[in-house]
DNA sequence: GTAGGGTTAG
């Protein structure tokens, strides 16, 4: 009898102990095997008798949130439940959390309730998932109002987590000074903010464009003893890159190293893409060799980084090599490499070698996505082959791939480059997406497209019909309709656009003086031309190469006297000087 | 030994 109750004992322990190791092993796997061996285990589990602790149930569905399976996890909450397991405040936040995460506060809400009814005592984790689960729900005003009756009622007293998720809300919705505000309050309350707080209120003042008033408040949290750590400096890193300040985000990281931290291979990629982004592919490499000298591997998003740079610059050998030595490591390409490759050939107007690549990717199985095909596109139209490009436009809607705007974009481009800009207009007016409907680019294109396919009463009724939708203009669309007008003789219409556009958000620039210039000068209207030359000159604009070469070749024609002589002469002399 | 907030690369 002893003996009996003593061998089941150990038996008890041993798989107790057995669970726990399968339970702590399943952090260690990743993705779709971690929900297959945790549902496997679990399956296990609820076979066992006794059955587990609501602690091991806990400990297990945990692993499944943590790779954002909630309806998953929410699932098994509900069978332990079936099963007579009875719940705890921690499994309880948990479901919360996962409703929350789910985009159902609501349920989140109905849960605090049986919270209660079941007896329990809400603590700080389950307001403080209930206030983050409005703020995901995009209610921060709600999230706001909860807090502040948490903390009025004395129904809890707002801890460092609470703070930050009230933070990290007003922020998401531009009130950064509003959380800036919170984080004063904090420092001179007791409960002190960590640089979890600076970094949230840091990123949000460089997603205003306010960088060096976060480098201040960076400063200030150092001088506080704040220590910041490498989410802190990757999001400054990444910020100043995003602002061009290159040379110091990589001052940034030897700072971080100074200060004792290990950048990661994602702290190099920010700098790496950043380089790339810009031309200076050199610099990247040179990040590269840094990273491991480190010992740091470079990953798929590293050498697609180098292999977009080069792309870019149309320096596809050199592209073709990063991709040679990325295989050679073993590390996949993507469809976001094979991009830039076809991108590259393209640029290179290398047309056969992209599409040969375009098949390839396609044979291999990979899953060709929308840039893709507008990539291949765009490729086709500007090699000359609009059939091919109409052709593959209804093949990949054949194949479910929706076009996105930049797909009709290029298309319509592409067809009014051709003479099919009725088909192009046709296109358009069949679009079934109403967002579509209000691209100022796509009408850029069309009223470019109408007035240059010998139609420019359709383009000017465009124009129209953009500034009836009360479209936003830009320099661009003003640029093409000023064309039209002028060569429309369209001039009431026009000077009243040009004196207008101020309004509208968009000066003049370079191009809009140039275009009028040209089209003066084409039809032979120099004294017209004139006056806008000067006017160009007194804004601080230059002709560009073209408008120069029309003037110079006007040289012989105009009077010795003429207005005209006097401001190409001005001209002439301004550019031997420079 | 189970739960809650922050950054990012294409």
């Amino acid at each position: 009898m002893n003996c009996t109750r003593l061998v089941l004992r150990c038996y008890s322990t041993e798989s107790t102990h057995h669970v726990n190791q399968r339970i702590r092993s399943l952090k260690h796997t990743s993705g779709v095997t971690r929900v297959e061996e945790a549902l496997q285990l679990f399956d296990e589990m609820l076979q066992r008798q006794p059955l587990p602790s609501i602690i091991q149930f806990n400990q297990l569905i945990t692993s499944i949130v943590k790779i954002n399976q909630y309806s998953t996890a929410l699932s098994l909450y509900k069978r332990i439940k079936l099963m007579g397991v009875p719940s705890d405040l921690y499994a309880m936040n948990v479901s919360i959390n996962c409703h929350c995460r789910l985009n159902q506060v609501t349920y989140g809400f109905a849960l605090l309730a049986t919270i209660f009814k079941q007896g329990h005592t809400p603590d700080s984790t389950t307001y403080n998932t209930l206030v983050n689960g409005l703020v995901l729900a995009d209610q921060v005003f709600e999230a706001v109002e909860l807090f502040k009756k948490l903390r009025g009622e004395k129904l809890c007293e707002p801890d460092q987590f609470m703070y930050g998720t009230i933070i990290n809300g007003l922020c998401k919705v531009g009130h950064t000074s509003k959380a800036l505000e919170l984080l004063r309050f904090m420092e001179a309350g007791s409960c002190r903010p960590r640089v979890q707080h600076y970094t949230i209120i840091m990123d949000s003042l460089c997603k205003d464009k306010m960088v060096d008033d976060a480098l201040l408040l960076f400063a200030e949290m150092n001088e506080k003893g704040v220590l910041a750590n490498v989410i802190t400096y990757n999001s400054l890193i990444h910020s100043l890159c995003n602002f061009g300040r290159e040379t110091e985000a990589a001052k940034m990281l030897g700072h971080m190293e100074a200060e004792g931290l290990s950048p990661g291979v994602d702290t190099f990629n920010i700098l790496i893409n950043s380089f790339c982004k810009q031309g200076s592919v050199k610099d990247a490499e040179l990040c590269v060799e840094a990273m491991v000298r480190r010992g740091l591997h470079p990953d798929v998003i590293t050498y697609n980084a180098l292999i977009d740079g080069y792309c870019l610059r149309g320096e596809i050998d050199e592209a073709e090599q990063v991709l040679d030595g990325m295989v050679e490591r073993d590390i996949v390409p993507d469809i976001i490499t094979y991009n830039s490759l076809i991108n590259g050939y393209c640029k290179k107007k290398r047309i056969d070698e992209a599409r040969h690549l375009f098949q390839e990717i396609q044979d291999k199985g990979l899953f060709i996505d929308v840039i893709t095909y507008n990539t291949m596109l765009q490729g086709l139209f500007q090699s000359g082959n609009p059939s091919v490009a109409r052709e593959l436009f209804s093949k990949m809607q054949a194949k479910g791939q929706f076009p996105d705007i930049c797909t009709y974009r290029i298309m319509l481009h592409g067809m009014c480059k051709n003479f099919q800009c009725s088909e192009a207009l046709a296109i358009f007016r069949s679009l079934g997406s109403k967002e579509m409907m209000k691209d100022v680019e796509l009408y850029t294109i069309l009223i470019d497209g109408c007035s240059k396919c010998g139609m420019p009463k359709l383009a000017v009724e465009l124009f129209d019909e953009l500034l009836l939708k009360g479209l936003k203009l830009n320099v661009r669309t003003c640029n093409v309709i000023l064309r039209v007008y002028w060569q429309e003789g369209l001039l009431v219409k026009g000077k009243k656009l040009l004196r207008k556009m101020g309004d509208y958000g968009c000066l003049p620039n370079s191009v809009t003086y140039n275009v009028i210039v040209q089209v003066l000068l084409k039809k032979n209207e120099c004294q017209e031309a004139a006056i806008f030359l000067e006017e160009m000159i007194n804004q601080g604009f230059f002709p560009d190469s073209s408008t120069f070469k029309i003037l110079l070749s006007l040289i012989p024609n105009v009077g010795q006297d003429s207005h005209m002589r006097t401001i190409i002469q001005k001209l002439t002399s301004v550019e031997g000087k420079v």
